[in-house]
DNA sequence: GGGCGTAATTCTGTATACAGTGGAGGGATG
DNA sequence: CATCCCTCCACTGTATACAGAATTACGCCC
């Protein structure tokens, strides 16, 4: 693997994770030295994540974790609406019915209020968004996707699911699945609109609950 | 300003205006050597093409300029639909409403029948779609349309639109520009949805219409 | 004559050296 | 004591040197 990639994977899990929280200036020796590798192919991974949007240069000596507010996460799931409805519609439209009718029964089996099993349930929601894409055969709506779900892990950070909210995202990933093995275009982005709607809700209410998570005050 | 954004500037002109075609072989030592730069900047530009999707990486001793041919349009649009209908809706609740009719008024005005006014008729275009940027206040959508768009250069190329689709293109702008000042978010992404049908039909029957240019064949 | 193996060349990936610029800190002056 | 200017330091941007890997070409053997 190259030392970029990794200086990317790295750097990526740690902003996600939270260990290098918002306002984190990057600067380019310290994260080469830390990371253990030169700085050119950390101001690649740089880059690549300036590219993504997590980090922003504010100045051309400052490169900063960019913040993610509640606005910023309504913004996120407008668009996330906007391109997993059309997603949506496309693999009810061209995918294979057997695919999404085994998920759906994958998704019936899931019972992730067990702690242990909510790793297994956010692979298999992983699964269920790559057979999506894989149905829509549209490399330009899987790239911005990916795009999306990328902010998307730092907020599913921010806003731990808890146990009621992961059986009812079960439920509503089983109807979608369940429209797009029907092949019903409108009832599978409806589902998908359904299901955002909770999401986004779910993560507010979660985010109003919490004090938002301040980052340097002592 | 600094070697590597020339060094993309000047990459993704050439690639958009069809100087590199499809297939070309983008090697580090020869591009570096021909724009002038070292290979560190020019090894960041061709990442950044690498991000928007403009160049892929067959292998890793392999960059080549990506393909685009008709389905490749045909995903390119229905992404764009989803993106643009839900900027269009955001627009018509946000937008200020003065700067949309002052955008009618500009529309209403421009007459791209002439080879001149071409040009100031693609300025117009982009300034609209800037105000439909700024309106959204959505910072993920501008990237994702941006994106988008990027490729969009690419097709306009492809298939140069004749005066009377200008003509039509000019009247549908005036619609969703309307539709926005009047705060209608169904009819701005309705008209957008009608402009994005049209301009989608006009791109494929163009390129039906001329045989597919053909890269290396002698 | 063809196929396989080896060697050489070339290209990428990485590290480091160098230059320029911006910022911060300290000293001097009003 | 505050403010302004000058100097020095640190960090980015760029170029180049070096190592490793892959591909290609050439030669030998079958």
């Amino acid at each position: 693997m190259r030392a970029s990639d990794r200086a990317y994977t790295e750097l990526l899990r740690q902003i996600q994770v939270g260990a290098l929280p918002p306002g984190t200036v990057l600067g380019e020796v310290e994260q080469a030295s830390r990371l253990g590798v030169s700085r050119t192919p950390l101001r690649e991974a740089l880059r690549r994540l300036a590219s993504d949007g997590l980090v922003v240069q504010q100045s051309p000596r400052m490169t900063v974790v960019s913040d993610i507010d509640v606005d910023d996460i309504r913004s996120l799931f407008e668009v996330r609406r906007a391109l997993e409805e059309t997603a949506a519609r496309l693999a009810a439209r061209h995918g294979d019915p057997a695919v999404f009718a085994a998920l759906s029964a994958d998704f019936a089996r899931a019972a992730p209020a067990e702690g242990s099993e909510r790793e297994d349930y956010y692979a298999l929601i992983a699964r269920f968004d790559a057979a999506v894409d894989a149905a829509a055969a549209n490399d330009y709506l899987t790239a911005a996707l990916r795009t999306v779900r990328t902010h998307l892990g730092r907020v599913r950070r921010l806003a731990r699911d808890n146990p009621e909210r992961l059986a009812a995202s079960v439920a509503e990933h089983r109807v979608i699945a369940d429209a797009i093995a029907a092949g019903d275009p409108e009832l599978a982005a409806h589902a998908t609109h359904l299901h955002l709607h909770h999401a986004l809700t779910s993560v507010l209410t979660a985010l109003s609950a919490d004090p938002a998570p301040v980052k340097g005050t002592p």
